[in-house]
DNA sequence: CAGTATCCGCTCCGATACTG
DNA sequence: CAGTATCGGAGCGGATACTG
């Protein structure tokens, strides 16, 4: 699809909600740009998203996997690998949401500023 | 900032979980495409997201005048009439969100059938 | 190493009622 | 018309313990 249509002529803006409330929880998208560099093993991602939990990366990679954005390749060594990586799906979301990455970082210090304004107003 | 700065040099990229945190929620977004249009009073937007309650469309515009994408503009009218418009920093938001509509629009049934096929395969 | 299982607080959000 | 106030459920996410 053609990103230079006509504002007006932006198809079905709900389906757009849907994956922002996908995509837009705790982690995904943290999870999504580390991948980009390349595959990682379970404990490499945890590792390189120091907050996360054991469980919330769980199921953040599962989540992932279920959508079809990364695979999940299992060596048969000892001790066992997991390997995760993005899939074509995946690496055009993450370079999709590195639009926004630079919009935030662009912004960041503007919406700081207007929030110590708005709440010094009140 | 350029977009097509390499992979790697990326920076930042917590700033941006901060970002989708404020804007995936709900109903943000929604709200930013619409007034993308044009400024629009507060019961016609109420009216273009149909299922929007009352409170969450007052705590969604309050919360992005706080940050500074809309303004809010009150005319001394009777009844009273406030019109909500986006600012420079929100209009450049909602053109930058649309890269991601296009992604979901574009990968929406691909996604549907990667579930499929997963919760099928368990 | 790569997960599961369980408990639990907190915030999001909806429904409803009320106001200037 | 454009809100505010209050209640309550559901689900996200954290902490911790356990497993093949």
């Amino acid at each position: 699809m053609d990103v230079t249509t006509k504002p007006d002529e932006l198809p079905d803006c709900s389906g757009v909600g849907d994956v922002l409330g996908r995509i837009g929880d705790k982690w995904t998208v943290q999870v999504i740009v580390l991948l980009r560099r390349q595959p990682e093993r379970f404990n490499a991602i945890k590792r390189r998203v120091p907050k996360i939990s054991q469980q919330m990366l769980t199921r953040t990679l599962k989540a992932l996997e279920r959508d079809g954005l990364i695979t999940r390749t299992v060596r048969a060594t000892a001790p066992p690998q997991v390997e995760y990586s993005l899939t074509e799906a995946g690496l055009s979301l993450a370079e999709t949401v590195r639009h926004l990455a630079v919009w935030a970082v662009d912004h960041r210090q503007y919406i700081r500023d207007s929030r110590a304004r708005y709440d010094t107003a009140q």
